[in-house]
DNA sequence: TGTACCGACCAAACCGGTTTGGATCAACAT
DNA sequence: ATGTTGATCCAAACCGGTTTGGTCGGTACA
């Protein structure tokens, strides 16, 4: 059922049809609801793909997901996709996403999106440090909006989880349990959120009057291997940390098995916060404590957010900072005894 | 940079450029490779939605993520979309994605998707055993390829791990680890799956004479809680089942957490399998023992297998059963002595 | 010399919508 | 009687490609 054969049905033209569908003022209201009340009987839909040959617009939304070999199956872009395309699709707009492993395969994809003018927009996730993708996007002047922060001068639209505050919280948190000697396994420092993590830890420290030592500041990929090794290297030192923060909850449970194999407890002899709140992080032993994101709300909004800058709006207003949640959990517990007494020795006197 | 521009500045018609480009024989040789190489070199890129209008093909394939509350951020489907979309790139196709829960909100997105013309094709992913969007598709004779088999008896395109397999080799294990009291946390039946497995544990059970004790083959939803409520209940009966088998991981990780709240250990006391080797099952304690699904893979052979059911190939000449591999880790260990000796009394005199 | 055929190229139609720039006609004003 | 205006409706152009059905000049063959 196309346009031409419902306006011969009715005896009117394509043209009459059409302005009537798409309720211009110049066609009587009765035409209007007697071709509106045909084209619903008849099942009429008008092609997508026309509409968009004439409007110039794809009516779709790309994102290129990251999938390097580390970052398989991640269930945090998952959720981000399915909130940001239920808010599309409210608006009639579908979601054409791409997979490839970030570098060049993945600018290519991305290239490929906007150059083929599949896509009308498009939501770049897990921004790096000095992202290529905003790069491109910016100097092509091609609408997007990011999840996460970069370098990047030029303003742009992003929605982000404030990677300082939810490190500073956490710290404070472990200040508050008793913990003196914190250490951090942060991420590698291409990632934005990394370096924005690492700061609050060190600005929380600071706060409390706590000198960090060098020796607890790590950076580890973020793998399980990764946070492992980096945890190693933290336990055996003298004296030993008490508390480990570690980027991301992956890196967590890699830093929670090494505990373990030294004879310790998580949660006991040393506390562990991760962050993300990956669904394994109530499973693993002790459960973890760490710093939530709500995934499918952050989905929902960048893809609102996505709307907006189509509909014209500056990318200086459509730049947001949104606020991690603790989540307690057996791997936080008090500081041991013995480091409170010697960190605090006015009391026992 | 259109074809109008590019066939004025070549002094040729558009059709001839057209053709050129399209390597059709009757433009000359010479003409063909000038053409292409002013393409090349002006980086003219035919507008695919005008394509997709000519030629009536969409050049996308659709994909309706399953996300219901349960199944909110599954790395299962992230990973089969990854390896589907970079086999449908490479054939230039695009990946249609839409998130939808199951039910009619589900069916909707799919009938909008090809009712549009939006897609070529679609994936059907998480098949049911009687599964509506089968059917839809079925009536209305729109290409696709599911993974995982239904009740349905019209043959069509399919690619599933074979369930019936998978848990008679899960329970040949347990038995050949000791094990004589095996009990089942099976899917609800409406998952094609479940049943399948189901079978497969009934059918290793028979073939080594051991019987099924009704209280020991329970049905549960496919999340941890209701893996953790029907772990409790085998874990009360007496004799107790020394190893018990789980749909999938999500449910036992779930009867993990109910072993060690009733002091058992897992592995020792009481054997657990899963099936999926999500992430999270080689971090819980113990890791955990499963079947294990080659994801990129299979979603690699849905894109393919959708490609070549566009080419013409006809369904019955494309329906494959792989193999799940199985993943040994400490939750599955030899039978407890004591049961052993009960059931094996002639090696003990 | 006439004509059949072939290689190379092209104008126009087409895909299915939307937009542009009228046309038609009744009511109203001058 | 003559403009003017406003309410309706429509033919044709357009979006950017592909396909159809040619044209044109030259060579081969009878």
């Amino acid at each position: 059922m196309d346009l031409k054969t419902l306006s011969n049905h009715l005896g009117l033209s394509k043209t009459t049809v059409s302005r009537a569908l798409n309720g211009y003022p110049d066609v009587s209201l009765a035409t209007r609801t007697r071709v509106r009340e045909a084209a619903e009987r008849l099942g009429y839909r008008p092609n997508p793909v026309a509409q968009a040959l004439q409007s110039g617009r794809a009516q779709a939304i790309g994102l290129v997901l990251p999938t390097g070999p580390g970052e398989f199956g991640d269930p945090f872009l998952l959720a981000l996709l399915t909130g940001a395309g239920k808010e599309l699709q409210a608006d009639g707009l579908d979601l054409m996403v791409s997979a490839a492993a970030p570098g060049d395969e993945e600018l290519a994809a991305l290239d490929r999106m906007i150059s083929k003018r599949r896509v009308d927009g498009v939501i770049v996730v897990r921004t790096r440090a000095d992202d290529p993708r905003i790069h491109l996007l910016l100097d092509r002047d091609f609408p997007f909006v990011a999840q996460g922060r970069t370098r990047e001068p030029r303003p742009y639209p992003f929605l982000d989880v404030d990677g300082v505050e939810a490190f500073e919280r956490a710290t404070t948190t472990l200040i508050e349990l008793g913990h003196r000697r914190i250490a951090l396994i942060g991420g590698e420092p291409h990632l934005a959120y990394a370096t924005h993590r690492r700061q609050g830890y060190e600005a929380a420290m600071a706060a409390a009057g706590l000198r960090i030592d060098p020796d607890w500041r790590v950076e580890a990929r973020q793998t399980r291997e990764a946070g492992f090794e980096a945890a190693k290297t933290l336990i055996a030192l003298r004296p030993r940390p008490t508390a480990i923060l570690c980027n991301t909850d992956t890196q967590a449970v890699g830093c929670l098995a090494a505990i373990a194999e030294a004879g310790l407890t998580a949660g006991v002899d040393v506390s562990v916060i991760g962050h993300d709140d990956l669904p394994l992080a109530s499973v693993t032993s002790p459960p973890l404590a760490t710093m939530a994101q709500p995934l499918p709300e952050l989905g929902a909004r960048l893809g609102r957010m996505m709307l907006q800058r189509l509909a014209g709006k500056p990318a200086s207003e459509l730049q947001e900072l949104w606020t991690a949640a603790y989540v307690p959990r057996a791997s936080a517990g008090p500081a041991p005894p013995d480091d409170r007494t010697r960190r605090q020795p006015s009391q026992i006197r």
